[in-house]
RNA sequence: GCCCACGUAGCUCAGACGGUAGAGCACGUUCUUGGUAAGGACGUGGUCACGGGUUCAAUUCCCGUCGUGGGCUCCA
């Protein structure tokens, strides 16, 4: 059993590293400094920029320190005597005074250095292993997270218990790089950005739209067996459209700049709702149409801050899998719940553990007022109550509360895909009416909801998930087919077609390469299937087949394989089904 | 948007006190016709991101813009 928990020995660290710093710069100002999930960082406020050899100096000062074994000491002291401790500590006093009245104010030494620190921390520095510490990154923070205030220079480093511990981690990452769907998107042909062609927008190429094209497919069967119904609409619209959704208000940072057409103000749409929603409008509704689900792949341009793109991430057009389910007061509930359970497959992982938050606020709520939520349900108010808007807008829920869903990538970066939100604010906007029992006018509800959030993040976080492998079901290239001389081509041909008339994505490789040499480049392209043929397949009529595990399976008829391709097709599952028949 | 770094062939990268550049892979031609992860030869390919400035001369130095990477803030 180590002596200590890692976030002791990482908090402790980024002591050991503050002092270093202090050493390096006497007038730094100390930000704050706690473990991580994977190591610990420290933010300064510095006379200059730190560079990469500076990293290296402080990780030197480190190792001095923990090989002269200096005790942690804890202090209490009163707030007047911490005030003039960290006189020269202006976000040390921040912190001071911020703390609660009744909170003890203790303090941790270690050497010279001093720091406001609640603890707990290891006896000495000689407790920490030099030898399984990394500085790894310097990085921009806003004082507080809050870009308003001054931006100081933060230092990530990582700890371990081991030297051992501390490269496999850091193996860790490198094979966890290998995932990251920005490369595999150029290496597998699957998609591009274009710096001269604008930031931020994607190119999806052929084996990318295969890709794409299956999982659309998919989309649209499962939510015409949920009992949705698909809409299309337009890409821009009028200003009225937006004044009355409220978002160009409120949404205006994230909104292109109009277009002027015949003196008309035309927006890009940023969202899908207001356009279903002139749907809804463009006739009477009767509660017997209740509940109305349609679902849209609607592609939205939204102005993102140029610090912020990533790859298919995070982007500047998109599109959702958007839908909005409209329905009486008293129905609600059931949709939600049916939302939970919509047999997504492909996006439903974890959308279980979501709970019922929202159902008990709507309900509690009555729909009008509701309470605070918590965890990620937003807060929402009246509508139409300004302060409450833009609250929901920053919090990013557009007008009530929501169920957001996020995943990691590659990287360990969440984010955001499925995501269910209420909305009482634009069907009053919209003055959305249905004609209820009692023959009076009533507002319905309203629920926005994506469930792979946009295909564009999906398809990134779907890559990295697979590390580009994909299952058969969704290769864009199931089998090559490859001749191992030209007189074996026309075969191949021959064999290529029936796989193709089979609905089979089969390609043949007629290059003049060597076998070897295709074999590499269809592992490489992490094809599931390779059908090697030559002088005994043609002869036989047979295909040799190459899994991408690298397992050989033999010479089989065509037939064979088909039929087994067809039925590892159907089960989802390329590979255990060929070892069983194999 | 903010902090730091970076931007040389499609990709990964060399390179030069400032005197307009090179490799491997990819691609093309060709020889080779090969049994499960790279056969050989030859060749095409670059306004050294873009725009200014300094200079006899800038890809190299300075400034700006655009873009990329890692963070922060924000979000599907």
């Amino acid at each position: 059993m180590p002596k200590y928990e890692l976030e002791t020995m990482r908090h402790s660290a980024s002591h050991v590293m503050a002092e270093a710093v202090m050493r390096l710069f006497p007038d730094a100002k100390l930000g704050i400094g706690p473990a991580i999930e994977d190591g610990f960082y420290y933010d300064f406020d510095l006379p200059r920029s730190l560079t990469e050899d500076d990293l290296e100096k402080i990780l030197e000062l480190m190792k001095e320190s923990i090989k002269a074994k200096v005790p942690f000491e804890r202090e209490e002291i009163s707030r007047q005597e911490a005030e003039r401790l960290f006189a020269d500590q202006p976000y040390k006093l921040e912190l001071l005074r911020d703390l609660p009245e009744d909170v003890p104010i203790s303090i941790y030494r270690h050497g010279s250095f001093v720091d406001l620190c609640r603890g707990p921390h290891v006896e000495n520095t000689g407790d920490l292993r030099w030898d399984s510490i990394a500085l790894q990154s310097i990085a921009g923070a806003y004082w507080r997270g809050d870009e308003k205030r001054p931006m100081l220079q933060r230092i990530y480093g990582t700890l371990w218990h081991s030297k051992q511990e501390l490269r496999d981690y850091l193996a860790r990452l490198e094979e966890l790089a290998k995932r990251d769907h920005r490369w595999l998107g150029r290496d597998l042909d699957l998609f591009s950005l274009h710096e001269e062609a604008g930031a931020g927008l994607v190119y999806w190429h052929p084996k990318g739209g295969r890709v794409r094209t299956i999982i659309e497919d998919y989309w649209r069967k499962r939510h015409v067996e949920g009992g949705y119904d698909i809409v299309y609409s337009p890409h821009i619209g009028r200003s009225w459209l937006w004044e009355t959704s409220g978002h160009l208000d409120f949404y205006h940072d994230s909104m292109y700049a109009p277009m002027d057409i015949d003196g008309q103000d035309y927006y890009l749409k940023p969202m899908n709702c207001p356009f279903h929603i002139m749907i809804y409008r463009s006739r009477t509704r009767s509660y017997r149409d209740l509940p109305l689900r349609w679902a849209e792949l609607g592609t939205v341009y939204r102005y993102e801050r140029s610090g912020v793109l990533h790859g298919l991430l995070r982007v500047r057009g998109f599109t959702q899998d958007d839908a909005h389910i409209i329905c009486t007061p008293e129905q609600i509930e059931d949709e939600i719940l049916g939302v939970l359970r919509f047999p997504g497959h492909v996006a439903s992982h974890g959308l279980c553990r979501c709970g019922r938050l929202p159902v008990d606020a709507a309900r509690k709520g009555g729909g009008r007022a509701l309470p605070v939520g918590s965890g990620d349900a937003v807060t929402a108010t009246r509508p139409g109550d300004r302060r409450a808007d833009m609250r929901w807008m920053r919090g990013g829920a557009f007008y009530g509360p929501k169920i957001d869903l996020k995943i990691r990538d590659a990287l360990g970066r969440e984010w955001q895909m499925t995501t269910i939100q209420f909305d009482f604010n634009e069907p009053e906007r919209f003055d959305m009416v249905y004609v209820g029992d009692d023959g009076q006018e009533h507002r319905p509800y309203m629920v926005h909801r994506a469930l792979l959030g946009s295909i564009e993040r999906f398809f990134g976080l779907l890559i990295e998930h697979y590390g580009g492998a994909f299952p058969v079901w969704m290769a864009p290239v199931q089998a090559v087919i490859i001749p191992i001389t030209d007189r074996h081509v026309a075969f191949g041909r021959e064999v290529e077609s029936k796989l193709r008339a089979a609905g089979l994505r089969a390609e043949l490789d007629a290059s003049n390469d060597r076998m070897n040499a295709k074999i590499r480049a269809a592992q490489l392209n992490k094809v599931p299937y390779m059908l090697v043929i030559g002088d005994r397949e043609v002869e036989d009529g047979a295909v040799s087949v190459r899994l991408r595990s690298g397992e050989d399976l033999g010479a089989m008829p065509v037939e064979a394989f088909l039929s087994g391709a067809k039925a590892i097709d159907d089960a989802r599952d390329n590979q255990r089904l060929w070892k069983a028949e194999a």
